[in-house]
DNA sequence: CTGAAAGCGCTTACAG
DNA sequence: CTGAAAGCGCTTACAG
C-alpha cells in the first residue's frame, strides 16, 4: 500500500499513514534493494586527478541536484590508473567492483578506453563525461556527454579577425585532447580567412604549471617578427600567464595585445583587465550525465544519442581591435 | 569463509577461492548490509551552498580520500535549509531520513543548530565541521573538527608588528563566524601590544562579492588618516578586492601597503606581487572528519575529543616592512 | 479488500 | 571441519 496505489478503504489509508508519521517508520533501503534489485544510486567515478577542480566540482554540483530531483543519490569516487594496464588487471574502486552498491556510474575525470571497457564488461551501465576521454579510437555511442568547445573557439577567433587582426596565435598542449580541439577550431577559422597560423605547443610537464606554461609560450610567440597582436590561450589559467608577462613587460591588454582564454574560472574576472573566455555550463553538462544514466537504468538496451552541450563565448575588455600597423 | 578466519583446509579454502576469482562472484551488497546491520557508507552533506567551493571540494577530497583507505564510500549530497525552521520540520535529504542509506554522516558546508539537532534525534552518527557552525550556542563536545584559525591569524598579526606595522587594519563581515575567530586573534595581538586597532566589518549582502567587500573595504580604510600601513584581509578574495584597488590607484604592494590574506586559494599565487596568506590543510581536515566518524560508528557512546587542525602562515611577497614614517 | 507466505542474497549460529 | 537452517526487512504474488 505504501509503495502502490492500491485501491483501499481512504479510511485504512489514512490510519496506516498516521501510524507511519507517528512511529517516525522509514523503510530500511537495503530490504528494499534486495527484493527489487534496483538502486537509486548512482556513482560519480573521478578519475586519474589528485583533486576536485573548479570545474569538476561544478559537474559534480550539477549532477548532484539533478539527480536529487529525479530521487537519486550520488555516491563519489576517486579513482587512479594507468592507461596502459589492461582492462582486466585494472584494480577498481568498490563502486565499480562490488554489486549493487550503485545502478549506474558517470566517468567523469580523465579517463582512458582501459576502465571504459571494464567498466562495460563488468555490465554497469555507464555514462562518460567525454570531452576528458583520451585515446579513444572507436567512437562511443549511446553513453557521451560532451560539453561543445569547438564552435565557441571558433567564433572565438572569427571575432579576433572581424575586428581587424591577423596574427593571432595559440597556445596548449597538443597531448591533452581539449587543448586539441580547441586548436583544431583556430586552425580552422585561420584558414578560413587564409591567415597564418603561430602556435605554441609545447608539452606540458606537469598539471599544475599552465600558468608558468602560458608565461612561456606568450614569451616565445613574441620573439617572432611580426609579433601575433592576439593569443587564444588553450585555457584561462595560460591566458592568466601570458597576463603576467605583459603585467611584467609592460605589454598593454588590450592595447598591444588581445588576449582571451577558455574555462571562465573566478579568476578570469579578477585580472585587470578582465579576460574574454568560453564558458562551460558545467551544470547542464552534469544535469545531462544524470538524464542520460537515468534512461540508461530505465531502459537497458534503448539506444540514445550522445549530448552535445553548447558554450558560451563570453567577452570582456581583455580584447580589442588590434595596435595600428607598424605602431 | 570468505568473511572469516575459520579453521578450514587450506586445499578447500584454495578451491573456493578459485572459483569464486573464476566466476567474477561479487557478495551483493544490500544483502550482506541487511543482515549484519551495518553500512561503510559515509554521508557528506554539504549544507546551505550552491555550489561546491574549492574549499569544500578540497575537504571532499580529503574525506574520500581517507574513506577510501578505509573502506569506506562517500555519499555526497547537498542540503539548503533555513536557520529557524524548528528540527522537526526540517525537510531532510534522503541520506538524513532513509533507514541504512548511511552509517553516519560529515555536516560541511554552513550548519545551523536546527540540522544538527534534527540529525542527533534521527539517532545518526555526525561529525561536524566546526569552523562554519553558525550561532550553536553550547559546544558541540565529541563530533567536531575545526581547523584553527586563532593561532595563524595571531601569528600574522605578530609578524607585521615585529616588522614595523603600528597601523595594521582588518576586514571581515563579522556576522560570518569565521571572520568573526580572525577578528577576535587580531584584537588580541593588537591589544598585547597596545595598538590601535582599525577595522571595516560591514555587513556583506553577497556571499559573491568578497572581492567588491575588499575594494570598498580598503577604500573606507584608506579615507583614514593616518592611512594604515598594513590590510590583514579575513580572506583572499576580500585581499584581491584590496590589491585591485591598489592596483587601480597605484599604491605599491608591499611598499605602500603590506597586505595579508586568509584560504590560499589558487589565485594567491597569481596576483603581483603573490600574497601572504594562511593553508589549511583541507586533506587534514577531511581525514580528521572520517577518522571520527569511523570511530563514532565502531565505538557508540564511546567520548571522543574534538579535533583541532593547525593552519600554515604562507609568507610570500605581499608584505614587508612599512614605509618610513612621514614619507 | 486484507492477511499470510515466499523469496531477494547474504551471515551467523547450530546441528551433523 | 562442513552443510543446512534461520532470519535480516522488505515486496510481490497469492489465497482467503
Amino acid at each position: 500500500m505504501v509503495n502502490g496505489h492500491e485501491r483501499i478503504l481512504p479510511r485504512t489509508r489514512r490510519r496506516v499513514m498516521h501510524a507511519i508519521e507517528l512511529l517516525g517508520y522509514q523503510p530500511n533501503v537495503h530490504a528494499r534493494r534486495l527484493v527489487t534489485q534496483s538502486v537509486e544510486t548512482i556513482g560519480f567515478v573521478l578519475s586519474n586527478r589528485d583533486f576536485l577542480n573548479p570545474f569538476h566540482a561544478g559537474v559534480l554540483t550539477g549532477v548532484e541536484h539533478a539527480a536529487a530531483a529525479m530521487r537519486h543519490e550520488i555516491l563519489y569516487a576517486s579513482c587512479v590508473y594507468a592507461p596502459e594496464t589492461p582492462a582486466a588487471e585494472l584494480e577498481l574502486p568498490p563502486v565499480l567492483r562490488s554489486r549493487g552498491l550503485v545502478g549506474g556510474v558517470i566517468l567523469a575525470g580523465t579517463n582512458y578506453p582501459n576502465l571504459v571497457r571494464a567498466v562495460r564488461e563488468r555490465g554497469i551501465p555507464f555514462i562518460v563525461f567525454g570531452n576528458n576521454l583520451v585515446r579513444q579510437r572507436q567512437s562511443l555511442p549511446d553513453c557521451c556527454v560532451y560539453y561543445d568547445d569547438a564552435s565557441s573557439s571558433r567564433e572565438l577567433v572569427e571575432r579576433l579577425i572581424a575586428m581587424g587582426h591577423r596574427r593571432i596565435a595559440f597556445a596548449g598542449d597538443q597531448r591533452q585532447p581539449w587543448f586539441a580541439r580547441r586548436r583544431a577550431a583556430y586552425l580552422q577559422a585561420m584558414a578560413r580567412h587564409h591567415l597564418a597560423t603561430m602556435e605554441y605547443t609545447a608539452a606540458l610537464d606537469s598539471p599544475h604549471s599552465y600558468v608558468a606554461y602560458g608565461e612561456a609560450a606568450l614569451g616565445k610567440l613574441l620573439e617572432r617578427h611580426p609579433a601575433p597582436t592576439a593569443l587564444f590561450a588553450g585555457n584561462d589559467n595560460i591566458a592568466v600567464g601570458a597576463w603576467r608577462l605583459c603585467h611584467r613587460r609592460g605589454i598593454k591588454i588590450p592595447g598591444d595585445l588581445s588576449l582571451a582564454g577558455f574555462d571562465d574560472l573566478e579568476m578570469a574576472v579578477l585580472i585587470d583587465p578582465p579576460l574574454t573566455t568560453v564558458r562551460v555550463p558545467v551544470d547542464e553538462v552534469g544535469r545531462a550525465c544524470v538524464e542520460m544514466m537515468v534512461e540508461k537504468i530505465r531502459r537497458p538496451g534503448e539506444p540514445q544519442a550522445n549530448r552535445s552541450i553548447p558554450t558560451h563565448l563570453v567577452e570582456r575588455a581583455s580584447w580589442g581591435p588590434p595596435p595600428p600597423e607598424g605602431a
